[in-house]
DNA sequence: TGGCCAATTTAAAACGTTATAAATTCAGCA
DNA sequence: TGCTGAATTTATAACGTTTTAAATTGGCCA
């Protein structure tokens, strides 16, 4: 019944053992050689001859093998996976999914998967790490709102796992980051309200405990303090709350005595409910007030054109997220490659 | 050197092999037993007794046990993780966020995890579903946006493989679904408009390719043919349009003869396109015209109380589709159990 | 011709789990 | 006591890959 055409050793041929699936044994069987030769020679070892390895490569394609991940993943500790952490702060505006896009981005072509954990239940964040890391769910860890003293940093940066952060800390030991100019953002963003004519600039930052917050605050107090002028960091709100609180506070704001001319507002959807706010009480954008906000969408400038904004793109920010986080599973210990502080793109008429 | 007060059977202990991580095999020397018991006693196989089951238990909390997701995988062909088909249309205003943090719910307490698929590149959606079933990279899967004869759904169909969508098909093949009843929403919709004394409305329907959008737009004429009144539907943009153009192409209809006096808005984006569009116009909402909109997030409500809405929860819908596949994967064939029409809330003062 | 070394290929073991089939224990009963 | 069968436990093999160590081949030189 052998057909002797088929290269293949018949003994021990178990070709209906499971239906479908190519495996290294396939191969194997086709080509005569053994199942480790076949294992080298698609990873490209240089022990192998380049003709064996030629050979083999063809088989693979022509009878559309692919690796089990599952057993590589058994075999070599490595899971081939990316984890992020995804915040619920994160549902609004597509923070998470223009991240997530970039990270995409930078991964494909490799054997990295991307997975996310949706941090959106109870557990906290850093039970998330623990989790991860624990149970060896992936060889590399993302994500974002580092906190000055970030518990997960401190978690990862002990047990040696490569991560990387969307934010910096201020812990001593460094780590990889790529993180957004925020002072830089910040201080420009505050100085062309003076630039304009404001006198009393409003701040609505970032919440308290994340790092960036401290970087909006820190710009922001740079810039009136060099121009000598009156401001006010709203207190109550901020970056993250509901809409209808942002307008309520507002709102509040000016029925109080000496209220803000301008304000810095850290996002699209906080500018969007400052001006609802502000417009209940009777004032206009542009005339009795302005406002600068970071734009990460085009919402913004769909809805409300008058108002100006420095750029934040987040595509880009996961796609060097991604770019980092392979280069620091890949070995690299040199700190300086691996920590990126992007600028924000100033307008050029300001 | 062997310590003596360990009951472990020293002869083959590899120990110090893979430092850390315990196994089957660090229970089974702990408690004496083979390692083949230890595995049934965790799955709490009926053959085993109840004194073994509770010790081998304690055993492993105590020693920190998990199972190896990728040995389980590797052995059993079940990967424990459930994909989410992710497109770039969902990165406006948390759409895919809150999907997934719903699915996420769902998955909580079970063995599995989730994992997305970004389809954010430029493979097709049919070219990620191939390459998921043919990798096995999950057991399910779930995505949204569904055609009427969507090439997906047909793929998983033939394949027998697990699925959930959001939205319906016209394929003869019955199929898992969640799906919102876009129909019944358009048509209350658009009759709230009329009943407002509104008298040619508009609708800015879903794109044309997909299910949803034919539901729409047949709730709309549903609404206008039985109140007789005139209507348009706005041909050149959809939900999805930038919201830049959306607004301009608000403001151009109304540069033109017979325009409609109110909208019908599949979304809250476009509601606000519109509504700025209008503003342009000179327009106020509520007195030259009325929108009512879908609402899927709290942004709107903030922004633009006066508009009036129907929610949609989308994190409701995800909790559904989770467990609508978990049933699914479980071995559920019914197909009713499986196909889930959630009714619109319509407001109570309407 | 034989021996040695490099080049190439191979066999065997292992990763941690589950499935199959076999072995052991033990109570009940003749 | 010895036998039977149920209850419980166990050994072995297997999933598909990579790693380690060993085997084979062939060229070259003495």
């Amino acid at each position: 019944m052998a057909d002797p055409s088929k290269p293949a050793r018949s003994e021990d041929n178990s070709s209906p053992a499971r239906r479908g699936k190519p495996t290294l044994r396939t191969i194997a069987q086709i080509t005569g050689l053994a199942v480790t030769t076949v294992s080298r020679a698609l990873a490209e070892a240089p022990q192998i001859s380049a003709d064996t390895r030629r050979r083999v490569r063809e088989v693979a394609i022509e009878i559309g093998y692919s690796p089990d991940r599952a057993a590589q993943r058994l075999k070599t500790g490595r899971t081939n996976v990316i984890a992020v952490l995804l915040d619920p702060h994160e549902e609004i505006l597509g923070y998470g999914t223009s991240i997530m896009s970039g990270i995409a981005k930078a991964l494909q072509g490799t054997s990295y998967h991307l997975i996310v954990m949706p941090n959106f239940l109870n557990t906290t964040n850093v039970e998330a790490v623990n989790y991860i890391t624990r149970n060896s769910m992936a060889d590399g860890l993302i994500f974002s709102r580092t906190e000055p003293l970030d518990p997960r940093v401190m978690l990862l940066s002990e047990i040696g796992f490569p991560f990387v952060t969307h934010g910096r800390t201020e812990l001593s030991a460094p780590h990889a980051y790529v993180d957004y100019d925020n002072f830089t953002f910040s201080y420009q963003a505050t100085r062309r309200l003076i630039a304009k004519g404001r006198r009393k600039p409003a701040l609505i930052s970032g919440p308290a405990d994340f790092t960036f917050g401290g970087h909006l605050q820190h710009g922001f107090m740079t810039a009136v303090r060099e121009a000598g002028c009156a401001y006010e960091i709203l207190s109550g709100i901020d970056l993250d709350s509901p809409a209808g609180d942002i307008r309520d506070r507002v709102r509040q704001r000016y029925a109080e005595p000496d209220p803000p001319d301008s304000f810095m507002c850290g996002g699209e959807v906080c500018a969007l409910a400052t001006i609802t706010g502000m417009s209940d009480c009777g004032l206009t954008l542009g005339r009795e007030y302005d406002i600068v906000a970071k734009q990460t969408s085009h919402l913004l400038g769909a809805i409300q054109p008058q108002v100006e904004t420095i750029y934040e793109d987040l595509t880009a920010t996961g796609e060097d997220m991604g770019r980092v986080l392979l280069q620091r599973i890949g070995g690299e210990t040199d700190v300086s490659k691996l920590q990126l502080l992007l600028s924000p793109q100033i307008p050029a008429n300001w």
